[in-house]
DNA sequence: AAAACTCAAATTGTCAACAATTTTGATTTG
DNA sequence: CAAATCAAAATTGTTGACAATTTGAGTTTT
């Protein structure tokens, strides 16, 4: 929320990944429009890169785009909707962790490692946006390293699952869901992996 | 290709549109880039709205963007990432099509014989392109009519699977495929239309 | 001859201004 | 008073200009 109006230089990316935060967060209402003059204060630019970003969290889905009529925070997806968005999400992370698992070197493994004790800070502090946020980036880690083409389509996904439940209803079980899978992936037990990856996406 | 100069208003939805529609029909090479200017010519437009189009090819997954060095073609998929990519498919068009079973009335029953029938008439003139193009307004009908939420995810998954494969075998095959389809979706039996719908996305 | 350098050309990034459209609120009309 | 009308304000759409960056050809240096 807090943008100094000095030193601020976002990129469209830095633009759209923080924008995708504060939605993904619940910072703004269902249907809210957005306008693109309001943000270009509030990041310091013009209305050009905003627009970029809004047309790529339209393409994400979390945003609608209607002509002459700008953006507005997407409307609450259904439960079957959301069931089907799972089901795809575990068939595409479950691809990618399989993947990981045999690839990954211990570099990666020192990655995963740092942003399972983020996500860990983040728990603790209770704060909702952050852990949403490294909840994302773990789950991200192994989508990339494995297949930047399945990346995109998987960031679609989970930011629609995520803002469907704002609400992670205990960060203790979520920490404990995330160990166990980081632990499989660091003896290679691909199906322990899997498993544990398919109790926590639901 | 030929666009008269005179004449054109094109939208960013529509060069957005025409664009995909080479993609698919591989009328660019692989790793291509796409320049701003050549594309605003084209469209008789200025660079703000091929800009518009570019983030939205690029979010959909056809094309690569990096930064100050504007945006190519992506590169082929592996077959295994495809493999990843149509089972996520029939999962999401399992489920628009049961729902489109249920909900669908005469009106749209009539628009889906349309789209059937201009499907026929491109696989008999042989044009790739159009048969491309007719093959997802097919599909496009039923996901779109069910979930506006899923059709952005569906949109993106189709374009890369059928881009891997610019090349469908049989045109005959094909309209037989869609046909057995259709003709279940008007008798409305879903179990039918799911099976001959698995058989025709692979 | 290969590598490093220089500078112009091509290309993308950003912006501010203006045009077109939609929304808002006040006024008129029945 | 409700509905229709109209003008002003707010907002999006598009453009051309300029800045920043990358690319590529030619030159120099080693």
């Amino acid at each position: 929320m807090s943008n100094p109006a000095f030193n601020s230089v976002y990129t469209r990316d830095q633009i759209c990944d923080a924008l995708r935060s504060d939605l993904i967060a619940g910072k703004f209402h269902h249907d809210q429009p957005l306008r693109e003059t309001t943000l270009a204060k509030r990041f310091g630019v013009s209305r050009g890169p905003i627009r970029d970003a809004f047309l790529k969290l339209t393409q994400e889905g979390s945003l609608i785009y209607e002509t002459n009529r700008g953006v507005r925070v997407h409307s609450a997806i259904a439960d079957e909707e959301r069931d089907v968005m799972v089901a795809m999400r575990l068939q595409l992370e479950t691809y990618c962790l399989k993947k990981y698992i045999i690839e990954s070197d211990s570099e990666d493994h020192a990655e995963l490692q740092t942003l399972l004790d983020q996500f860990r800070i983040a728990c603790l502090r209770d704060s909702l946006p952050e852990v949403a946020e490294c909840d994302l980036a773990l789950h991200r880690h192994w989508v990339s390293k494995s297949s930047k083409n399945l990346e995109p389509i998987w960031l679609g996904l989970s930011v629609r699952i995520l803002m469907k439940y704002s609400r992670l209803d205990s960060f203790e079980e979520s920490i404990e869901e995330h160990e166990k899978i980081v632990q499989a992936v660091f003896v290679k037990d691909s199906q322990c992996a899997i498993k544990a990856l398919s109790e926590n996406i639901i």
